[in-house]
RNA sequence: UCCUCAGUAGCUCAAUGGCAGAGCAUCCGGCUGUUAACCGGAGGGUUGUAGGUUCGAGUCCUACCUGAGGAGCCA
């Protein structure tokens, strides 16, 4: 007897296996059950009539209960009814452990409901297919700077200090004296990793304690940031666009299944081709005038304002040349324009928002100490920082890009929560 | 922090100021092709908390608690 995984069913195809699993769902009809059974690797239906297995094994399932951890054995067999195109004719069923009073009924529930039952609404067919399309993410971005020379170097997750003074940080005790901040950024330390490494990419996760409810938001996401040395802000766009081409590709490739069972409409992604439009952000505030939406010069885009734009086009759209004072202290001027700064975010289409953000890096000495003054930082915390514009400094650039964004965009969520196994927002620590 | 909305059976929701209801889940019975199966029956309630108005409050008023959506901020 081959014990075989769901995913795998169709090599067995006429052949007894053997399924190990829990129940799904249950339809009984008398003489005849229906058992959706999943094992991770997917989903069937095993069909189990009292002809074939007798009347004491038939009776065992009359009341056998959601989540059950069950062995079954039958034979594969195509069927066109089956969803999956598979069924299995159970000829033995066993029963590994009975759940009792499983809470995530077939029915609806709201969502208050199932994020304090995360542990196991993730068992759901639709959770599952999300973070199978999250694991698809992760892996793409992890061949795509792999595959190009980028040497993974990590960045720490307890930092001195703010990157960047203006969002909130989670502090936490450091032994007894000191005060540890957790990352919101790798970025000053892919600047270093750059000017040793090349082309540099950190991966991990990242906090914010910002008080945002809106569905775009966690507390804890991660982050994919590659950092260039010998770069400029089109390297950077240039970059981005390849990554976010590729990544999709890659889950259009390997996860049809899932985003089918998401009913994510795929012709949307499939327009998601090289090259996208490069607008600046004079343009794109022309744009919003057009439109007739209340917006001035000077300001960062809000989220309608972002939805708007990507109305506009039916791919990623990267939106450059901000103004200076929106934007990080490190951000690089525009030698023509100094009043803008050489950033680029990447606007996902659908309303989806931004899902990148970066641009070219402030090379130069003196300016980069000015800027620190302006932004009253402590210059000491950033000696370290500045000793990279000491020591033979560099164009370079880079970008951060959310994983959480992205998932969320791919499969057509309505919330940034479905995309991580275990959501941290600010009213969400459990479980 | 601000604005808006919501809280009623295990879950999802209904109930004009006048008897507390339905579907699902659970339990009992029926059904050999069901796809959130279906059909019949049963059990299941301190209407978020505290006060107030009223002959009478799930419903109106006040405060608080909890949650959701949005703003700001950002990936």
């Amino acid at each position: 007897m081959t014990t075989a995984y769901i995913e795998d069913i169709a090599k067995h195809e006429g052949q007894q296996v053997r399924l190990r699993g829990w129940l799904h769902n249950r339809r009984s009809s008398g003489k005849i059950h229906f058992l959706t059974v999943r094992d991770g690797s997917g989903f069937i239906q095993c069909v189990m009539s009292k002809q074939a297995v007798g009347e004491e094994m038939f009776k065992r399932a009359d009341h056998l209960t959601q989540e059950s951890a069950i062995i079954v054995e039958g034979t594969a067999r195509a069927d066109s009814r089956a969803p999956g195109g598979y069924e299995v004719d159970v000829t033995s069923l066993e029963i590994v452990s009975e759940a009792k009073d499983y809470p995530i009924t077939p029915k609806e529930h709201g969502v208050d409901y199932l994020m304090d039952r995360r542990h196991l609404w993730i068992r759901s067919q639709r959770q599952q297919a999300i973070l199978r399309v999250r694991h698809e993410v992760i892996n793409g971005v992890r061949d795509f700077f792999n595959g190009r020379g980028f040497i993974l170097a990590d960045t720490p997750i307890f930092t001195p200090a703010a990157c960047e003074g203006t969002t909130t940080l989670f502090p936490v005790q450091y032994f007894e004296d000191a005060t540890a901040y957790l990352t919101q950024s790798g970025q000053l330390y892919n600047e270093a990793n750059a000017m040793a490494l090349g082309r540099v990419y950190s991966f991990g996760p990242t906090f914010r304690a910002e008080k945002s409810k809106t569905r775009r938001h966690l507390t804890e996401f991660w982050m994919v940031e590659p950092e260039m040395a010998y770069a400029t802000l089109d390297d950077v766009m240039q970059l981005a666009e390849d990554l976010v081409v590729y990544v999709v590709g890659r889950a259009l490739e390997h996860r049809k299944r899932e985003l089918q069972a998401l009913e994510r409409d795929t012709s949307k992604l499939e327009k998601v081709q090289a090259p996208f439009p490069r607008i600046s952000y004079d343009e794109a505030a022309e744009i919003l005038r057009k439109k007739g939406l209340p917006f001035e010069w000077g300001g960062d885009f809000g989220a309608p304002d972002e939805t708007a734009l990507s109305e506009e086009f039916d791919r990623p759209i990267c939106v450059h040349r901000y103004p200076s004072a929106v934007k990080a202290f490190y951000m690089k001027p525009d030698p023509d324009r100094p009043e803008v700064a050489l950033g680029v975010d990447v606007l996902a289409p659908e309303g989806y928002g931004e899902i990148i953000g970066g641009g070219e890096r402030l090379a130069d000495y003196d300016l980069l100490l000015q800027r620190i003054k302006e932004h009253n930082l402590p210059q000491e915390a950033f000696e370290w920082y500045l000793d990279l514009r000491r020591y033979g400094t560099v164009a370079h650039g880079g970008f951060g890009m959310g994983i959480e964004r992205v998932v969320s965009w791919i499969c057509g969520l309505e919330h940034l929560r479905e995309a991580i196994p275990y959501p941290r927002m600010l009213y969400r620590l459990y479980p």
